[in-house]
DNA sequence: ATACTGATGGCCT
DNA sequence: GGCCATCAGTATA
């Protein structure tokens, strides 16, 4: 699988979101290496989208949404939790597409050793989960993946299905369907849309 | 099975 | 002060 590179990301960003499903996302800490398969992801814009961090312009956070393509943005939720993204679109045009669910492919005795659990099951079914399972926390922000070697993605080898809603844990933008989800993929996160 | 809640911090009004 | 791009735990059925 060849390594995903700039013009991929330079994108639409619903477009890019759908065909991020079915690639893998590759972690490597020195010898080790954690992989898992994109299973779910969310697509976030700019100011046509009340749902995003970028809605109201740049800010200290968001700043990497408007910057190049191909870029991690890594961002703190909840007072608990890392979110995993990659920006999208051109310099000045905002995007990311947040990557919501893994399938574990590699590593995943060390998946456990980060989680702190002692079973295997859904190590990667959610946001904040994927990312303590592959050690990602806010020092890889702004981490160019086209170039990294710590954090990057490999191309789709096979065609997926893709179904598609609104996305979760926002009251904003609910009409826009920018959630896309491998079907019937059973790593996909549980939560269901909360009604606030 | 669903429903609610505490943890905990950054960003917004 | 209120609102979150969340999760694990507890309570209730």
């Amino acid at each position: 699988m060849e390594r995903l590179v700039r013009p991929f990301f330079e994108r639409y960003t619903p477009s890019v979101a759908r065909e991020l499903l079915g690639c893998l996302l590759v972690r490597r800490i020195g010898a080790k290496t954690i992989s898992g398969k994109i299973v779910e992801v969310e697509a976030y814009r700019g100011s046509d989208d009340p749902a995003s961090h970028s809605f109201r312009g740049a800010t200290k956070r968001s700043a990497i949404m408007f910057g190049e393509a191909g870029h991690v943005y890594v961002f703190f939720s909840y007072g608990n939790h890392w979110c995993l993204n990659f920006t999208t679109e051109g310099k000045g045009q905002p995007g990311a597409v947040l990557i919501r669910a893994l399938e574990p492919v590699e590593g995943v005795e060390e998946m456990v050793k980060n989680r702190g659990v002692s079973e295997e099951g859904r190590l990667t079914d959610g946001p904040g989960k994927l990312t303590k399972a592959l050690s990602i926390d806010g020092s890889l922000n702004g981490e160019d993946a086209v170039t990294s070697k710590r954090l990057y993605v490999l191309g789709r080898e096979a065609q997926v299905r893709i179904s598609s809603s609104a996305r979760i844990g926002i009251s904003k933008g609910r009409e826009q369907q920018w959630r896309y989800l491998v079907e019937g993929n059973p790593f996909v996160s549980k939560r269901v849309t909360r009604s606030r």
